[in-house]
DNA sequence: AATTCGGGGCT
DNA sequence: AGCCCAGAATT
């Protein structure tokens, strides 16, 4: 049994993956690289932490930046809640931790966006700790090496994971083990048509003994995503464009975005009523689709100028920018496509 | 205990 | 067109 973890070991010593970038002891990058790796593919975060890096070289710097800047540098990643509490977290390691990371997983998960799997993660592979993850790769290693059934997003599936896993932890060589447990996720024991062939652990595997490898992990019971419908507006005044930034919480919280109108109708009295604008609207561009996890969202790009202004808006959460400034601010996706079309 | 957070890559 | 991703915070 013990013996899990010896043939994982040994696997990727030969077969693991060992050039990425963030394979590093520094906790710091270790701690960004685990935060932008939540729900995010190792190639789309590559770019995006080397820059981050560049600009943001030691946590130090990260926790003296502005927001707006932080935001920036996130942009495109998404789920950006995460960098908010990335920059909460680097003031927090600043101030109570007098600029070391904490080496235990507890203090660790006091971090805000830093949960009981990223902790053991950073404490792991930054100071050598006992401590076992549970991110997408191993809930799927192990429902189908011990044959457990259940979506694992049940508390009850899960905390059978989470004992499964600490159970197989080895007493030695925790940052290899930890390393392995990812790579074979992603490279072996993928979601679909594993490599049970190339898996060190095939010979005990119920899943591949049984024939259930496609049926384990069990899938979220799929419900259908409900459909939401906005008009952006594009309120342009002598070259500039008016961005309002959005509520820290929510979706796109604390993010740059074009004001959003509930219909064409209603756009030019909401820009009369919210900023005090006399706008002119063209026609309304070409709808588009964005897709969320929990939703679809049908965005109608509607273009109008300024004709005049009948009260003074000085707020903070609005401003003017060329195109070439608003793209260098914190933007949604959509958003972007739409000022760089 | 379930829902809410983005976006892209892959099949 | 779905599915999945080095999940955590919120409700």
């Amino acid at each position: 049994m013990s013996d899990f973890s010896q043939r994982l070991i040994a696997w990727q010593a030969v077969h693991g993956r060992h050039n990425l970038p963030w394979q590093v002891s520094d906790p710091y990058r270790v701690w960004l690289s685990e935060i932008m790796l939540q729900q995010t593919q190792v190639a789309t975060v590559i770019p995006y932490y080397q820059q981050f890096l560049e600009r943001f070289p030691d946590v130090a710097s990260l926790a003296a930046a502005s927001s707006d800047d932080v935001l920036a540098r996130w942009s495109g990643l998404g789920y950006y809640s995460r960098a908010r509490n990335l920059h909460k977290a680097a003031q927090m390691v600043m101030e109570r931790f007098e600029g070391q990371f904490p080496r235990t997983p507890a203090l660790l998960a006091e971090l805000p966006g830093v949960g009981p799997s990223t902790a053991a993660a950073i404490a792991a592979f930054s100071f050598g700790a006992q401590a076992a993850i549970l991110d997408g790769n191993v809930k799927r290693v192990l429902a189908r090496w011990a044959g457990i059934s259940g979506y694992p997003g049940t508390k009850v599936v899960e905390r059978e994971l989470w004992q499964l896993a600490t159970n197989l932890l080895p007493n030695t060589g925790i940052e290899r083990y930890t390393q392995s447990l990812m790579d074979l996720g992603a490279t072996i024991c993928t979601p679909k048509k594993p490599a049970c062939m190339a898996c060190p652990v095939q010979a005990d595997c119920i899943a591949r003994q049984q024939g259930r490898q496609a049926e384990l992990p069990t899938p979220k019971p799929k419900k259908v995503s409900p459909e939401r419908q906005t008009v952006l507006m594009m309120v342009e005044r002598g070259g500039k464009i008016l961005l309002e930034r959005r509520p820290p919480s929510g979706i796109w919280g604390g993010l740059w975005s074009l004001p959003e109108a509930s219909s064409t109708l209603d756009a030019s009295n909401a820009c009369q009523q919210r900023f005090g604008l006399n706008v002119e609207f063209d026609s309304a561009g070409e709808d588009f689709v964005h897709v969320f996890t929990h939703f679809r969202l049908t965005i109608t790009p509607l273009p109008g100028s300024v004709i005049n202004q009948t009260a003074l808006t000085h707020e903070d959460h609005l401003g003017w920018f060329s195109k070439a400034e608003a793209l260098e601010l914190g933007l949604p996706t959509p958003v972007r496509k739409l000022l760089m079309k």
